[in-house]
RNA sequence: GCUGGGGUGGCGAAACUGGCAAACGCAAGGGACUUAAAAUCCCUUGGGCGCAAGCCCUUGCGGGUUCGAUCCCCGCCCCCAGCACCA
């Protein structure tokens, strides 16, 4: 069909290399962002520069996260997609450590790399706007954004336990605890008890939680939200006092209902009044206990088998529906940072409570009964199930729904001063302190006389001095308290000879306002510029991975709320619209670097060019799902782009004569510009290239090679193989950038077919199909179907009972037996 | 255990949230072109029965609702991801 000239071949590497100069040479990415039209701030996550590179999962997402950016721009938009590196943290300084070189050198390596990779995929980044978290460009104003919530009230410090491996003699991030030991060493982890910094998320618990519901301020993945809902997890409950020798016990319990059965008491190891409570006979024991628990670590506590273990402390608490004495015990099942710390253990109706009432044979009483069931029903588990339960046991409340019997309760105890409904949530201040060595230092120095002294604003950055032994040690402090010349600094209020903090923030301290800084990189005397934010944000798109669905994105959120409240920020919500990525998976597996399946991208593009693989990686699968890679699976695409290489080159030459054949392809143009559209708009990429496949199939079936189709083509290709695009749109004659052309636009009346063949079903299976026209009347489809033999055989002779007919879809025919 | 997402040809997948199951692509087989191979082009390709027109079966399993179910309901099984004693 087409001849091959060498030179008129398609060279993706010739053209890939001359656009991106092209597109660097002109600027063709660097919107002006203070006066741009029609802003759209396209933001991906970004990524953390590994000494290994990009892999094809990071790719993937990228692509997917461009290719929306590109078709914005097409679409008339002044697009801002800015890229940038999240460098510091443990998982970087682990890697150096590894190396044995310092993260200071690593990474700016890694950056180079990653840079280089980003580009050569074709992502539309601005590159005047990128910025690396561990740049002191960058993390001066990390810092000045830890003051901002210092002087908000938001930050403090408490005592918390942390993750101690004592072989490694270092502080263990949560997610390095495997099965309760040190993912690098196998030895059990230990539980320190370490004063650290932490962030009052908790107070925004309730707003955070509220605006997930707010369509006006939130269109996000529906997977997130609900992770996100759970992750904050609000409970309604009740407080309620139990008296004791050493005064009130408070509990809190979501079941106020079943309080009559509250056999004993369970109090978290940690609890303040264990001392006071624990009587002479068992001191012994308690003491015993309390080791052991500490010894097993935090993690360890709550992954270690679920076999539950506790000792009574002989002291007696009083059941204040019963009045009756209760039992006292610590346990560590149960934890003092949720609730109060305390329990009331009720066997009868809570599982882990009858687990362990079995174990050591407490008294279980049965203060609910389902349908057929009484008080005396004898309770071989505990049932937390009942269906139309109504309460027993329970004096007064007997016989009561216990749908209802809370309420009543809670009321009855506000009475007596004895409790009170309350709410509690899941989710816990966030402790931002690390006592590592490769982050942001937290600006604060201790004086002797002021205490906690924030340090002032004209003297950050504190600059992470560059050491050599940055190892964590057995000090259990950071390695930044070695270094005498940065830790002994005079106080900034009084001049008295003090000492800096030597933790690190969080990582995720970081990334939490990174959307903001890449607007204003350029200016070195604030965080961020306030016309530019006021333009740009809320972020249009955000796309990433849902492994962030709750630290990340929800960390985002409560420091743009607390500055939005200090008048800092226009917007509480810093991301109108998000949507979690799927996931690149290699021979059933996601990848990693343990299962040894990672696959880099510099092969592939080599290979077949970045458009190439750029289109296979949104074609493998539903973006929001990801999908299987498999090398194979490339030459599909790369076909593709041949052959339109060819309609290109051959415009014009192939036009097509006779009305129904360019009618025909007319209504296949206009449908194919809809589906597109509609599928770029949903991130339903690989059906928007299928529907592009499938008009350049039919265009080929009636040999056309209509100029104007040509050209939409080209436009709707350029979102996912930007470079190719270009090169076809110079080959029409186009001077200037196909991505300042406008995207095509469609006429619905002709994505309708004049005709519709219908389906005719007889009893529900398709026995034959009619052409009529469209909208054709129901009485006309029928005497068109009667007149079909392969209909009449199966209707002859039998009863119509009913005639079932959808308009253009489908006829379907009941007959009798 | 809980939460979320899945289970459709040899493979990746599609299907207007009830209306022709398998679009699009890969792989495979056959043919054309070629001295040959690659590339390219054309045809076939869910399974079974049949010379054939055609018929029967088929969306993890078992039930149900419906004229009609990949889609809705009930009960199971399996895979992936996240959370994990939250009172």
């Amino acid at each position: 069909m087409s001849e091959h000239h060498p030179d008129h071949e398609y060279r993706p590497d010739a053209v890939e290399a001359k656009w991106q100069a092209l597109w660097n040479e002109r600027h063709t990415n660097e919107p002006d962002l203070d006066r741009g039209a029609r802003p759209f701030y396209n933001l991906m996550m970004f990524p953390y520069p590994s000494a290994e590179g990009l892999h094809v999962g990071n790719c993937f997402a990228f692509t997917g996260a461009d290719v929306y950016g590109r078709f914005q721009r097409l679409r008339g938009h002044t697009v801002f997609e800015p890229m940038g590196f999240d460098a510091f943290g443990i998982h970087s300084e682990n890697f150096a450590i590894k190396l044995g070189i310092h993260p200071a050198q690593l990474i700016p390596r890694n950056i180079v790399n990653f840079r280089r990779q980003l580009t050569r995929l074709g992502g539309m980044f601005d590159w005047r706007h990128v910025l690396s978290t561990t740049d002191p460009a960058y993390y001066k104003w990390t810092q000045w954004l830890f003051l901002q919530l210092y002087q908000a009230g938001k930050a403090y410090k408490k005592k918390a336990a942390v993750n101690w491996c004592p072989h490694d003699k270092t502080v263990l991030a949560n997610e390095q605890v495997i099965n309760g030991s040190c993912e690098r060493c196998g030895t059990p982890v230990e539980q320190r008890f370490l004063e650290q910094w932490f962030f009052r998320i908790t107070d925004y618990a309730d707003r955070l939680l509220a605006n997930l519901d707010d369509a006006t301020k939130m269109d996000w993945s529906a997977s997130t939200t609900i992770a996100q809902r759970n992750w904050i997890g609000k409970s309604q409950g009740a407080e309620i006092e139990f008296a004791s020798a050493a005064g009130p016990i408070r509990v809190f319990t979501t079941r106020p209902d079943t309080i009559f059965g509250a056999t004993f008491m369970v109090l978290a190891p940690e609890h303040p009044l264990v001392a006071q409570l624990t009587s002479p006979a068992q001191r012994g024991a308690v003491a015993e206990y309390l080791r052991a628990t500490q010894a097993k670590g935090i993690v360890a506590r709550k992954v270690g088998d679920k076999e539950k273990t506790g000792v009574d402390i002989g002291g007696k608490a009083v059941n204040p529906a019963t009045g009756t004495e209760i039992p006292v015990w610590i346990a560590d099942y149960v934890l003092m940072e949720y609730g109060t710390g305390a329990i009331m253990a009720v066997p009868g109706h809570d599982e882990r409570d009858y687990a362990f009432a079995t174990k050591y044979r407490l008294p279980i009483v049965r203060v609910l009964a389902g349908a057929g069931e009484s008080a005396e029903t004898p309770l071989a588990e505990a049932a937390t199930d009942l269906a139309d339960a109504h309460l027993v046991n329970s004096g007064t409340f007997d016989g009561r729904p216990a749908s209802d019997a809370g309420t009543a309760i809670v009321a009855w105890l506000e009475g007596e001063k004895l409790g009170r409904g309350m709410v509690q949530y899941r989710l816990h201040d966030w402790c931002i302190s690390r006592q590592r060595y490769w982050g942001p230092p937290i600006p604060i120095i201790y004086c002797g006389s002021c205490g906690p002294v924030p340090v002032p604003e004209k003297d950050l950055p504190v600059l992470l001095p560059e050491i050599d032994d940055f190892r964590p040690d057995d000090s259990g402090i950071s390695p930044l308290a070695r270094h005498k010349e940065w830790y002994e600094v005079p106080c900034p209020t009084c001049g008295a000879p003090a000492h800096r903090e030597t933790d690190v923030s969080d990582t995720f301290l970081d990334s939490a306002w990174y959307p903001l800084r890449y607007l204003s990189t350029e200016f070195d005397d604030r965080a961020w510029d306030d016309a530019r934010v006021a333009r740009w944000t809320p972020v249009a798109s955000y796309i990433g991975g849902n492994e962030h669905a709750v630290l990340h994105l929800l960390y985002s959120r409560f420091i743009a709320m607390v500055l939005h409240d200090r008048g800092q920020l226009p917007f509480e919500e810093p991301f109108r619209k998000f949507r979690a990525h799927g996931h690149i998976v290699k021979d059933g597996a996601k990848m990693s670097k343990s299962k040894g399946n990672v696959v880099v991208p510099d092969q592939y593009i080599a290979r077949w060019g970045a458009d190439t693989f750029r289109m296979y990686l949104m074609f493998l699968g539903p973006f929001e799902e990801g999908g299987d890679f498999r090398d194979e699976g490339m030459s599909g695409p790369r076909r593709f782009l041949d052959k339109v290489w060819d309609l290109v080159a051959e415009c014009d030459r192939r036009t097509l004569s006779g009305v129904e054949l360019q009618q025909a392809i007319v209504v296949k143009w206009n449908q194919t510009k809809k589906k597109v559209t509609e599928g770029l708009e949903n991130l339903s990429y690989n059906t928007a290239i299928a529907a592009l496949m499938e008009l350049l199939n039919a265009m080929r079936a009636v040999n056309c090679g209509e100029r104007k189709m040509v050209k939409d083509m080209v436009i709707m290709l350029a979102p996912f193989a930007p470079h190719f695009a270009e090169e076809c749109w110079e080959r029409l004659g186009h001077q200037t950038s196909v991505f300042d052309t406008a995207w095509p636009e469609w006429d619905e009346a002709l994505t309708i077919e004049q005709t519709a063949e219908i389906p005719v079903q007889v009893n529900g299976k398709t026995r034959s199909r009619v052409q009529v026209p469209r909208g054709a009347s129901e009485k006309v489809v029928v005497a068109a179907a009667r007149r079909d033999p392969s209909v009449t055989r199966f209707t002859e002779g039998k009863d119509l009972i009913k005639v079932v007919y959808v308009k253009d879809r489908l006829l379907n025919l009941v007959v009798g037996p």
